[in-house]
DNA sequence: CGGACTGTTGACAAACTTCAATCCGAGTGG
DNA sequence: CCACTCGGATTGAAGTTTGTCAACAGTCCG
């Protein structure tokens, strides 16, 4: 409430580039990306000079293709898009998702074939890059190449992300982690970390916490049941991130590490703050 | 019985290297690589003069701790690594297991801590390359900087692989798929990927197929009963490799995909091959 | 207004976690 | 040499979470 909330917009058009053109300056790739992370990315001639792809992605339809072949890689510039895994059973495995600033198909950049699918869950854009420019561009821009490093290690943490929402066993301690998760990713767009709408449905939600769809609902109704959380539909706010990241905390019930306070009916978490003993090997 | 089976030996003590010298011939590290991988890496005279570190780690001792700085990269010579990540609450979830010819610590390259524990799971030996060394030999040797890239998309396909495992929800489902990737691990070593010594204890893996350490005792009973595999401790032999692939396969039940056979007591895998069923529920 | 889709909620059965007892091999010390 | 202990693995029984099936409410669309 008190936070800043660009995401009451349910969609956001975004009409500062109506043209139907579909070139854009490097410059505004690097300028995106300098707006998200500390480093001020000089913006210099030779760069306003490269021009980069620009590509809308409807609502629904797929950006990158699993196991098609590698053409470019693309950042973020509006929107939200997931990225997934499918089995020939057709199931659908969700890995992340990711939004503006964020690189998208950087898992193929040493391979041949996308591992990975890559959908929009909203009508998006994208700069795209041709793998063939890669190299000049990043041999070119110090700042471009700093910016793929950073979309490698990218790829990597939501890996490392990923893992840890499935190494926990509660579905109710999934959906917490997955909440901080997606509030950090707010955060990071410059967005509200407490309140913000969910891009994706209760499926795609399931697919990547790797429980049942109608345990997502029954977990998202035992969280705010507790009121770490409160929530209408897709709109969620997160009442105590404190609590919920105490909440999320705790992996398994207390097996090897006697910690107490964990997942039994979630009650204890909200009472605890006294700190007792954690008696366990440093 | 048919296949070569090296991994006979509990522990190999390989004695190649009976000096104190912590260094050897960048060739060395090369070479190895150059073993496991089809291109033969040229042995050149530049990489003869180079000299790389060269590391015992006892079994249970850890190679890299979790936040650590950055120091080094390794690539293991000899033996067996567990790469993990524990919550501050005690809990170890186990990410990978690396062998023969891997690279360790390659998720740290873009990063200035570790993301990650390594630890021996018996005594081995790695090849280690300073941080600070790191571009330059790259730069002096394309071979070595194919390797490092080979390296980073290592670790991208070793978070894919956990994910596969995590997607499946039964747990027999994901022992399944767990063997079978020992299995590849195996081949890719030039052993065989039907017969082999597991180097982990049941602790670690049900750590890292993020199930009950009773789970996986019983999974590999139910895997054994119906004929899959055939296990004594940490041997593990695969009877039928295709029906293991086509029983791992299920994710789900069949919710969206009427595909037809899953994991209901596991018995119309077997079945569908040849004879008698199984006394389970259909 | 009737579909189709999404999200919620209830009931039941299956699978899993947990706790516990047992077995086995290895290392230890009398 | 053997009893002892310790850790790992297996197995049994009980309790709980969760998957599945199913019915239902709200929304968007044609």
């Amino acid at each position: 409430m008190d936070a800043t909330r660009p995401a009451d917009a349910p969609h956001e058009p975004r009409t500062p580039l109506r043209d139907p053109a579909t070139r854009k300056s490097l410059n505004d790739l690097l300028s995106l990306l300098g707006t998200l992370h500390t480093e001020d990315i000089a913006s210099c001639e030779s760069a306003a000079r490269i021009s980069v792809g620009f590509r809308r992605v409807a609502a629904g339809e797929s950006l990158i293709d699993m196991g098609a072949p590698v053409l470019a890689m693309y950042f973020v510039h509006t929107g939200t898009f997931k990225i997934a895994r499918s089995d020939r059973d057709g199931y659908e495995q969700v890995l992340a998702f990711a939004g503006r600033g964020e690189a998208l198909g950087s898992d193929a950049l040493c391979a041949d074939a996308h591992p990975t699918s890559v959908i929009a869950l909203e009508d998006s854009t994208v700069y795209a890059i041709p793998r063939a420019e890669v190299a000049a561009i990043r041999r070119a821009l110090p700042a471009f190449d700093q910016a793929l490093q950073r979309a490698a290690c990218m790829a990597l943490s939501r890996s490392n992300d990923l893992v840890d929402i499935m190494a926990a066993v509660s579905a109710e301690v999934r959906l917490a982690r997955f909440l901080l998760q997606v509030s950090r990713q707010m955060a990071a767009q410059g967005m509200s970390p407490r309140r913000f709408v969910l891009r994706m449905g209760r499926r795609d939600i399931a697919s990547m916490l790797g429980v049942a769809l109608a345990t997502v609902s029954r977990s998202f109704g035992a969280l705010a049941a507790v009121h770490l959380v409160e929530v209408d539909d897709r709109d969620v706010e997160i009442l105590d991130v404190d609590a919920l990241r105490e909440y999320a905390r705790c992996t398994r019930k207390a097996q090897e590490a006697p910690a107490g306070n964990c997942q039994l009916g979630l009650s204890r978490v909200v009472a605890n703050l006294p700190r007792s003993a954690m008696p366990l090997q440093a």
